[in-house]
DNA sequence: AACTCAATTAAACGTTTGTTTGAATTATTT
DNA sequence: AAATAATTCAAACAAACGTTTAATTGAGTT
């Protein structure tokens, strides 16, 4: 009890020191199911059924449901947001095309830590943009902790490409940005059943590659370039 | 009991013949939280006294709490669709900035229908964005199932303006207009927040031009105009 | 005034939910 | 091997949920 706690306290404050193998599997398995069916829709009793696991394992190892999500969303979140900040440095402001190269520092993460799922990845596209653009207020404001630093470096190395937009400007385009990617990634499988069979998106690449292109004119409109 | 399911019925297959006071103020109010705390969140008996209603009444007058969110849904999603395609038949295809036309004719009916409401813009945009990109699959078919006809004539309209875009592509931009839109609707005002007091946006109208420009710019991506 | 039907009401129903408990089990340390 | 700590387990908990029931009220009709 107290030692759960502590456990759960450690590990929410900083990478938990001894990750159980029970730990990993729910933090596996839950992440499966939010991304079907998002985080409240989700039983600790389905996950812990498919975890092999028993009831109690998740206020064990979490402390609560609550602290479960957390460690899901920061697990997938944390480390997208450090890699987009990372590819931004390494962009090089001056030559044409570097607006192309903003947007794909923000997107490639993303599709990248999809794409590295072993499973289909349809479901870290989900659980991603369950994530990214979720809705519920206590998923939001986890989210949001680590963002005012991607956004702020974002509006600078844009306005810095594209002098001609304000500060407040550069902040929309980089909302709207987020909004068209999480969209897309969690509604592109629908599209074939939608455009009645008008329109099939073969793969996560080919989505990535409109998107850039489609941001990347989006995000330096406003001056016949 | 019989009476309450013929009711429930003829309401939902149609317009309901004789809408009585307390099925309209369940209506409003349901609205109202459903834009602020999302469907699942909010419970029958919060609706009921927010409506000064009996627990009992929105299972007699909609059959059960499905049939009030897709009355709710299809009150402010129908007219939407409607007034898109209005729009968009009076769009001359044929003058330079047929491409922003378009997009107005997307984006305006959401921005006419949010500024409509009594109340708080902010109410609307939300319940708005949570209709459009929920994340719920009850509600999504119930969004998606008037969308065929609106997402076909969009495209339609689109490649007619900017032919060297594919039938594929022209599908996946309008996902990303409809992305960029409804995430930007919900979470624009968090946005003073995130950016540190960097971004204040004053109004919706001013968000609506600026997604206009994005947009418009994104849309016609894809050879050098 | 008697009757009819729609609407409202209070109460209870059966589920499901996250959480807690205390004992049993397993692993680690002394 | 004994003792201590960490984990698992079955069981129960209280709270909240959507739904149903049967009785009651009220207005409109015959």
């Amino acid at each position: 009890m107290s030692i759960a706690q502590r456990e759960s306290i450690s590990a929410s404050a900083s990478a938990s020191a001894s990750a159980s193998a029970t730990k990993m599997r729910l933090l596996d398995v839950s992440a499966r199911l939010f991304a079907e069916s998002g985080f409240d829709s989700v039983s600790l009793r389905l996950i812990t059924e498919n975890a092999e696991a028993n009831l109690a394992a998740v206020n064990y190892h979490f402390g609560s449901k609550e602290e479960l999500i957390a460690a899901v969303v920061e697990k997938l979140v944390g480390p997208v947001n450090q890699r987009r900040l990372a590819l931004l440095r390494q962009i090089n402001l001056d030559i044409s095309g570097a607006c192309q190269s903003i947007v794909e520092a923000f997107i490639d993460p993303v599709i990248e830590a999809a794409s590295r799922g072993d499973e289909e990845d349809q479901r870290y596209c989900k659980l991603m943009s369950r994530c990214i653009a979720s809705r519920d207020e206590r998923v939001t404001s986890l989210v949001l902790r680590q963002f005012p630093e991607v956004l702020a470096k974002f509006v600078d190395a844009l306005r810095l490409v594209c002098p001609w937009i304000s500060s407040d400007v550069a902040h929309m385009r980089i909302m709207f940005m987020a909004g068209a990617m999480a969209h897309s990634l969690f509604h592109h499988d629908k599209l074939v059943i939608i455009s009645e069979g008008r329109c099939e998106i073969s793969s996560l690449d080919i989505l990535r590659d409109e998107l850039v292109q489609f941001l990347s004119a989006g995000m330096s409109a406003g001056t016949s370039k």
